[in-house]
DNA sequence: GTCTATAATCCGATAGAC
DNA sequence: GTCTATCGGATTATAGAC
């Protein structure tokens, strides 16, 4: 209530993403966050229970982000379409914003929490999800093979988080441009498959059990 | 020389690689490391440039430790069986000494260094080296579908690491008997391509240059 | 709600005696 | 080659006055 302008609550939020994202999480400390807002150190406790809720509430800022970017794909008109720009959209966040994707997949360890808070896994669920349904569509509509929708969004999360993760981590260069062709070229790999062409009829009928339900976290 | 049995930088290195495998990047300081060898800290430096020097070594192992892994693929008789024994490994690797792992794919500059040093890049190359020529002589072998050793190399290696990685961050459950089957399956589906079966039909001929040549640096 | 002051730790690294 | 002592800095977090 009041007047919203100067809810310090937000203040302190605004200049902890700032911070986290010019400085990187090991940068970030309170007393650095108190000089950005311009206070005190301990004035951020009355406000903040410590640096824990402070990060966790910089990256619920991460995650709301990453939504932004992930629902745009709802706005194509066909499954492929919305499943290609899904795609496009987990790209164009991991590249334009490093730190908060790296904030977000890292353990909940390393920033000083045993686990997440429920309504970031929420919107973590939310987003898989999201991704699920997309596969799911295509899937129907004969874009992708059959199979089980979940199972096929963690072969294509995990090929496009290890090549984010690699070029991250400088091991494929640092030209954003050839790295958008690498992962694209990359992805139509995965899509005909690294195998010769008679791989498939060999493995196609291959123990095809829904396969030993995995639980994943999000 | 003399006697190797008390040579003071092995016995500072055996400690310091297990204090980083059992506190993690952060938990390791040189005033811990000294505690552990049972001297002070100072003592140390007289052996050891600092911090980032004794972080070099401890990487150089992890390499070492690594390289014997994925070597072992070379006592496979056929090209299937060592490109295989060259995944088995990889993923033993992963699985067996998550901490080493990550030391290896964590940007230098997370260990305060700029860049890594010569010896190391030069590990890393030779084992990026060998994974090619298992996946080149698949290629030749008519196991692998045709194409640049380094692009299809890359694919792998990304799906690979993507696992991997969001299983040592808690995103895939905890369970290691059930991640290794996600693995296993999630390589089948990667051999077989996500596309249905048109899919190679329609992208199998197109734009084929010998892809921009994408500079890895491993 | 914000301040000053301070507790209690931790860190990397060095000087100089022995 | 190792020690003591120390510099100079960082951090999270709290107590208590205003």
């Amino acid at each position: 209530m009041s007047d919203p302008r100067s809810d310090p609550r937000q203040d302190i939020l605004a200049c902890a993403c700032d911070l986290y994202l010019s400085r990187g999480l090991d940068g970030f400390s309170m007393r650095g966050l108190a000089k950005a807002v311009g206070v005190t150190a301990p004035a951020l406790y009355r406000h903040y229970d410590g640096r824990e809720a402070v990060l966790a509430a910089v990256m619920r800022q991460a995650y709301r982000a990453f939504t932004s970017y992930i629902y745009r794909a709802l706005e194509a008109p066909t499954p492929l379409e919305r499943l290609s720009r899904a795609g496009e959209g987990y790209l164009d966040f991991a590249l334009e914003h490093p730190r908060w994707y790296a904030i977000m997949f890292s353990g909940p360890e390393r920033l000083g929490m045993t686990k997440l808070p429920e309504d970031i896994e929420a919107m973590g669920c939310a987003i898989h999800q999201l991704w699920i349904d997309r596969v799911g569509e295509c899937m129907r509509a004969g874009i992708l093979a059959d199979g089980e929708p979940l199972d096929t969004s963690l072969t294509m999360w995990a090929h496009a988080h290890g090549l984010v993760q690699l070029f991250h981590q400088g091991h494929l260069g640092k030209d954003v441009q050839a790295f958008r062709r690498m992962f694209q070229e990359s992805g139509i790999r995965l899509m005909g498959g690294l195998g010769n062409e008679d791989f498939e009829a060999q493995n196609r009928g291959a123990p095809r059990e829904p396969a030993a339900r995995l639980q994943t976290t999000r």
